[in-house]
DNA sequence: CATTCTGAGTCCAATTTGCATACTTAGGCA
DNA sequence: TGCCTAAGTATGCAAATTGGACTCAGAATG
């Protein structure tokens, strides 16, 4: 993946960048976290603060927000011998997240994994493969990160091997 | 993809896991900000103060944290009728980083663009088609979210539908 | 029926972090 | 000599975070 040429400014202004807008939204340590075990299919709130050691008045503010949001959903459940009670699930919106952490996993492991084989693979169900997240065209092919180029809304392709 | 089944743990312990590191570092607003502008070609501090309208102690403080991590490099750089001055580059490391943002643009502008179209297309240099970020097998073709597992390090093959 | 237990929160004071404004620094240039 | 500019640092106030204690509701226990 190629070097951006030197810019003063990024081609999409701030104010109108959806990915500013999530980081600006999710951006933060404790959601990210949340976010993260969420995926892996925890729920409670106790375990959510267990799990992370986040402090249960941001636990309840965060969990608001990613509510609100749409990226969670609170749901009702009865665990037998106890009242009922509210668990926190991810919604259509929040499970394809899992993409983006997918590719941010693989890249935590590549640069953060000191050389050790990662704790986790992901394969297909089918034949138990290996499988990675890349750049693909529409044939479903990949294609090499160098050979990509950013186009934008209402401008000439543009010289940029800095997609982002 | 699918839903994960529930757990009251995740399968990595978060103390040992790569991708709760790298959000530990880099998951906040500013830092994420920064990195967005620097995968697009900026590289100067007083361009990341104007356009992502950060207080400038805490870009100092950033940028500080981003080249001490290894994602960034200060370089020297003489612009002609200015004196020497200080620029951000990102390293390898931080390039690496392109792809998981582009998958994160690509969730933000399906979720968060209330149906416009995006105003950034990758495409492959070559033929102009259009590029995304995708599951890929070791064939390098596109395999569907929901053929996925996750494979544990001394595990066996794990039920999940929740790779993460 | 009264008491205890538990998951899911809220409340609060101390600390940390973020913020805006003002100030500093250093070399080129008029 | 003094001004200009990019790139910071210093400082004091505001906001968010933190850990610990407290609350709440219904199920289980006696």
């Amino acid at each position: 993946m190629a070097t951006p040429p030197f810019r003063r400014q990024s081609p999409i202004h701030i104010s109108r960048c959806t990915l500013a807008a999530s980081f600006d939204f999710l951006g933060d340590r404790w959601s990210l976290l949340i976010l993260r075990s969420a995926l892996f299919g925890v729920r409670r709130y106790d375990d959510f603060h267990t799990e992370i050691g986040i402090p249960r008045t941001v636990l309840a503010d965060r969990l608001k927000r990613l509510v609100a949001s749409g990226l969670m959903v609170q749901q009702d459940y009865k665990a037998d011998g106890s009242r009922p009670r509210k668990e926190y699930l991810l919604t259509e919106m929040g499970e394809a997240l899992r993409l983006p952490f997918l590719a941010m996993r693989q890249w935590s492991d590549q640069w953060g994994g000191q050389g050790r084989t990662p704790p986790m693979t992901i394969i297909r169900k089918s034949d138990g493969s290996e499988i990675r997240v890349a750049f693909v065209d529409t044939e479903g092919r990949v294609v090499p990160g160098d050979d990509l180029t950013a186009r934008f809304e209402d401008w000439a392709p543009f010289p940029m091997e800095g997609a982002e």
